[in-house]
DNA sequence: CGCGAACTTGATGTAACTCAAGGCGAGTGG
DNA sequence: CCACTCGCCTTGAGTTACATCAAGTTCGCG
């Protein structure tokens, strides 16, 4: 029923890195199942540790962070190819909740095997290092953008960026790819109001850059929206497997 | 000249895990060399790799990232203990610069010997990786604060995770750390304007909360300071340590 | 058909920005 | 020793990007 690893449709799909054969018949063990989820399942929970990690197979979800006083801000649009629970797996809790936004599949992995990655398996213990420096770098650009960028070149960044991952995973098709989130995602994502996201993917899709329709979003004009997101180009190099 | 891992100042003064004989036996080895660098050295630099990665032994610094336009993103503000370089060392770039505020002086690694770590000595792997994801907590932390709180509370937020950080360090003395950073720096941490930053400095001051003078934070009131900053409490656990 | 969730749009308010000017201490040079 | 500059902090005045408030539309669903 589950997906072998040697057959991961992950890698074949996307830009990923290579395995070699000793490390698919080490994941094969370290994988202890699947889950199947529907949108709104909440994947892991804010301030609580978690026994599983999970790398999504395919869908899509969120990381969110809320703050004591009710705020949310959210922390990642999750793609498949995604790790899910590096906190729950090395520290005491989460330091924010994931929940899925459309019918997703996940790789489960056990917490209490995280260790064995690293004693028996060091390539694949680089590798999560490594997920972990790219989402250390991505994190800073957002905060970088949400710090000091006005909403207009917000919007851009965002969906730049989630064009360059969904192209990187081969999910885009004449341009568009599927976008199963709420407007109030995006805003709470660039800490902007809902309305004032609203009014400013109104002036974007005015101007021919992109739209953003029935969950699924099409670039009209890529030149454009990389001008408005003005970001160094993300080096398209293959990224790393869990 | 050089001090010895065995004796490393960081362990005993602060908060970290404690390394095994094998442990310590292997850092030696692993530590190429001691860097003592003046206030405005350039440490490490956006888009650029780097030979060596660093472990902050003394003195602080800043992390940033600079965009295309110019605007500047502080990432973090860099204590003892902080770990400078995992981009570098795992990515093909950096995705932000580092530089010293004050007299600093780094323990400083082979980037080449990186892989040895996780091959030789996976529990030195798995700390890194924890760290790494310590980064990540702390940057979704960041990332919330910027997005959706506002000036008053965002200062309160950083001068709290300041001071739990500084206490973690054994640096605070009479409720007092030194904070050799310009109100810029703050700004550009927090997404405000210098003069926003300095007017609600002023306010916090005048509420009694605490006093940032001569290159120095005083904490006046802890618990309207942490009341302000509204965050979870950070779990006082020991800090890995490369 | 009524209801709720999400999106849209206009009007109004305000937190934070920019501009502008002045103070203060440290360093420099005549 | 004073005059000057330079970096940083401070404060006031005016502006604006974005938030909030308030409707209204559309659409899927029980």
């Amino acid at each position: 029923m589950a997906i072998d690893c040697a057959a991961c449709p992950l890698r074949r799909r996307g830009n990923f890195e290579a395995f070699s054969d000793k490390e698919i018949a080490f994941m094969r063990k370290f994988k202890t199942g699947e889950m199947q989820v529907d949108p709104g399942t909440l994947i892991l929970s804010q301030g609580l540790s978690s026994a599983h990690l999970f790398t999504v197979l395919s869908g899509t979800g969120l990381r969110y962070r809320t703050l004591p006083s009710g705020e949310r801000q959210v922390i990642q649009f999750v793609m498949p190819g995604d790790f899910l629970g590096l906190q729950a797996g090395v520290m005491h809790e989460m330091g924010h909740s994931a929940e899925a936004t459309s019918d997703m599949v996940l790789c489960v992995f056990n917490r209490g095997d995280l260790w064995s990655l690293f004693k028996s398996m060091p390539e694949r213990g680089y590798a999560l290092t490594h997920l972990a420096a790219i989402q250390e770098h991505f994190l800073g650009d957002a905060l970088a953008t949400v710090g000091q960028r006005p909403a207009y070149e917000k919007v851009g960044w965002a969906v730049h960026n989630l064009y360059q991952r969904a192209a990187n995973l081969g999910l885009v098709r004449n341009d568009a790819f599927d976008f199963p989130f709420r407007q109030q995602d995006l805003a709470d994502a660039l800490g902007l109001s809902l309305v004032h996201t609203n009014k400013t993917l109104a002036k974007l899709r005015a101007n021919g850059v992109f739209l953003w329709r029935d969950g699924r979003i099409t670039v009209y004009d890529q030149s454009a929206l990389s001008k408005i997101a003005d970001c160094d180009a993300i080096p398209r190099q293959p990224l790393p497997l869990i």
